[in-house]
DNA sequence: ATATTTGCAAAGGCTTTGCAACCCC
DNA sequence: GGGGTTGCAAAGCCTTTGCAAATAT
C-alpha cells in the first residue's frame, strides 16, 4: 500500500525497533517536504505527538540513517536520508538563504573516495555545502548595479 | 610582529569595525588549535572575555568568514577560516568520533564549480565532509573478528 | 504478558538581549 | 569626545530526563 512506510517498518523492524505511531507520525511529516526544523515538526504533528518524542525520535532515526541532520546557524533541520530520497546535496544562497538541492556528479563521488582513501578513511558517507549566490539574486545584483 | 593578527586587524578595519580586547582573544584561542566548541573557548578566555562577548565576536566573525562554524551534533565548534589557516576539509570516524583534517583535489574544486553552476549558482565557498572508518578502527574491528 | 515507548512536567543548558559603563579611534 | 563594544544579569529558548501510564509485539 504505502511504499515508504513500509521501508521505515523494515528498517526498524530490522534493528528491533516497534513501529509506533509517533515514529510514523514524525516519519510522514518528513516524507516528501523541504527539511524541516523541530519548531516546523512540532507544528505539523505537535498536537498529537509530544516534543519530547519528537527528539528521541529523530535522535533514533538518525541513528538508524533514517534522517540527515542540516545544520542551519544555531539551528537544526532534519530531511529524510538517501534511502527514503535521492542521494543530494544542497546549495545555500549567501544573499537570500534559499536552499536548492543539487545531485553530484560520479567524478566527485570517485575522487572523495580516493581522497578518504589517502588518510586512510573508508568513506562510507559524505555531505557536500555549496554556498555562493542563486540565480535570482544575480539577476537582483544586476539590476541594480545598472541603476 | 605579529602576522596572523595583523591580518585579523587588517579585515575588521576594512569593515569598518574596532580592533577590541575581545576580538583579539577570540582570534587567538583559535589560532594554531584544534576545532574549539563555545564552552571550551570560555574555559580558554571566560576570565578577561564575557560568553555574551565571545557569541557576539563568533557572530561577527562569521559573517565577515574569519571563522568557519562546525556543527557536530547538537553542538558546534569553530574554527579559523582559510583566509587564516590552509583551506581544508573534514573526516570524521563513525566508530570513534575522530576528526581528520584533509585537502581536497582540484579536480573537486573544479566539478564541483560546474556542479553549481548547472542549478544556477555561482560558488563563493563550499564544504565537504566526509563519514568513513578510519585507519585505526579498521585494524581493530580486523583485530576482533580474528579472535 | 512484558518490554518498549510515550507524555508530562520539571530541570538543565545554551543563547540572546537591554542597558549602563567602558574602550577604541 | 563620541560611537562602537563590552560586561552583567536576566530572560528566553531549546533540549534532556525521570517516571508512571499507554502501547506494540
Amino acid at each position: 500500500m504505502n511504499k515508504p512506510l513500509e521501508a521505515l517498518a523494515a528498517t526498524l523492524k530490522s534493528h528491533g525497533y516497534s513501529i509506533t505511531k509517533s515514529r510514523k507520525a514524525v516519519f510522514m511529516a518528513l516524507l516528501d517536504r523541504e527539511p524541516q526544523s523541530i519548531a516546523e515538526l512540532t507544528k505539523i504533528i505537535g498536537d498529537t505527538t509530544d516534543r519530547a518524542s519528537i527528539y528521541r525520535t529523530l535522535e533514533l532515526f538518525e541513528s538508524l540513517n533514517i534522517v540527515e541532520r542540516l545544520p542551519i546557524g544555531w539551528k537544526h533541520k532534519f530531511e529524510l536520508s538517501d534511502t527514503f530520497t535521492k542521494h543530494h546535496h544542497h546549495a545555500t544562497c549567501i544573499r537570500c538563504g534559499k536552499v536548492v538541492p543539487f545531485e553530484e556528479s560520479d567524478v566527485i563521488k570517485l575522487e572523495l573516495k580516493r581522497q578518504a582513501e589517502t588518510i586512510g578513511f573508508l568513506e562510507t558517507n559524505h555531505q557536500l555545502e555549496v554556498r555562493g549566490i542563486c540565480d535570482t539574486c544575480r539577476q537582483t545584483t544586476l539590476a541594480r548595479s545598472s541603476i
